[in-house]
DNA sequence: ATATAGATATGATATTTGTCATGTTTTGGT
DNA sequence: ACCAAAACATGACAAATATCATATCTATAT
């Protein structure tokens, strides 16, 4: 098992703010999981005992919603806390997590986590400048969805994908969403989102080769009205 | 100047987590400030060098879209802080906030909150939840904006107001907003917006009077498809 | 009390988006 | 390599929502 003061993971989240002695305390009682493409994590209503941090591999975070679709709500990045958000308010997950690739995560009990948000005020203001954060992306979210077209929300949901996720040796996106997905980010039909995906590629937008996409004017995508 | 130990307002916010030493370090400090209804407290983009607490009053929190309509994301009650966001993530501020009636704020200066932050680890972790709260509420707001109908959500918005502020002896909801109001919390077109009002109406589920609106049936509201 | 700007209301029509049907392509398991 | 089972694609149509035009109401300042 790898000690997490060696985990380069660490740098993009808040266990950043931690010492060598608390980071040793987390190796001591984090363990690791592989999970494969496809496999929940954790599901919307489920009571947390600890977080996950994302070491490699991609997921989303959904919500069902009253009309039996899946909302996908934000994407998870690797070096991501997952569930910091329910363990702070002590309440049951708010949204499920399912794999977009195979990952590997390591889950930090509870008790470990607030034994440092009691003592170490740096890791407590690094948590809350996380979540601050998260709660202006959401704002945005919410003001793209109810003033923008399906066109305009796809457009900036494959130039969202772009900017976290990159793209591979020949320019297609790293991470593969399938056309649901798409439309599941967007908040519309997937027959919808298919429609534009193709319309983009007529008007030379994007490249497809398969789930396989790739931008070919970024500046074309921006201008979409 | 009321002392803010004295303060009822303070039970809502995370500032009820603060000794009665540190209440008297933010009454030194504080300044009260008084709003007429329409006027802004903070414009999108403008930096704020301390927090609002809002004593009495309501306001708005919203968003301009490019598309040059503004997007209500939150409505802010008396109790509430605003501008915690911001200050803690050292940003410029994400959305504006307007007085939808005449209000009494206090502005409580950065260094003083900072300074709490850094001594109180119960302030700390109670904004931390007040946060993370925010954060669940926004995502709920995402799915619904994605997923549910205009109609839907001006039923859902006129019992969130019902909820939040109350109504008054006559039965009519207490806070008042115009039709371009409900409109920017739907994320709709004014005259979308009167339509479904209009048709509400017609449906007995609400009563208007002026501007004031009365729910009637809060069960056919929530049975809106 | 009255004028008037702004808010509310409603019709006609255009545009966007959703739904259903159906065919084609791709993918993953043996 | 082959065969389902998904996923993708597209047409036809329906429903929801936006836009533009215009009329009526209402709050507020003089």
């Amino acid at each position: 098992m790898r000690k997490c003061d060696q985990c380069i993971v660490r740098q993009f989240n808040s266990l950043k703010s931690l010492s060598k002695e608390e980071l040793l305390g987390i190796s001591g009682c984090k363990t690791s999981k592989f999970i494969k493409k496809g496999e929940t994590i954790f599901e919307e209503g489920e009571s947390l005992h600890g977080v996950y941090c994302v070491k490699d591999g991609v997921c989303k975070l959904t919500k069902l919603s009253a009309n039996g679709k899946d909302q996908i709500v934000k994407l998870v990045v690797k070096g991501d806390l997952l569930g910091q958000r329910s363990l702070i308010v002590n309440e049951t997950v708010n949204l499920s997590a399912v794999a977009l690739s195979n990952m590997e995560v390591c889950f930090i009990p509870k008790d470990e986590i607030f034994l440092n948000l009691k003592n170490n005020s740096n890791f407590s203001l690094d948590l809350l400048k996380q979540m601050a954060h998260d709660l202006k992306q959401a704002d945005n979210v919410i003001v793209n969805m109810a003033q923008k077209s399906v066109k305009q929300r796809l457009a900036e949901a494959l130039m969202y994908v772009q900017s976290s996720f990159g793209e591979d040796k020949d320019g297609f996106l790293n991470v593969i969403l399938s056309r649901e997905d798409y439309a599941s980010v967007v908040g519309t039909a997937t027959e919808s989102a298919i429609r534009v995906l193709s319309q983009f590629k007529k008007e030379k937008l994007i490249t497809t080769s398969g789930k396989k996409i790739k931008i070919n004017d970024l500046e074309g995508l921006k201008r979409i009205e």
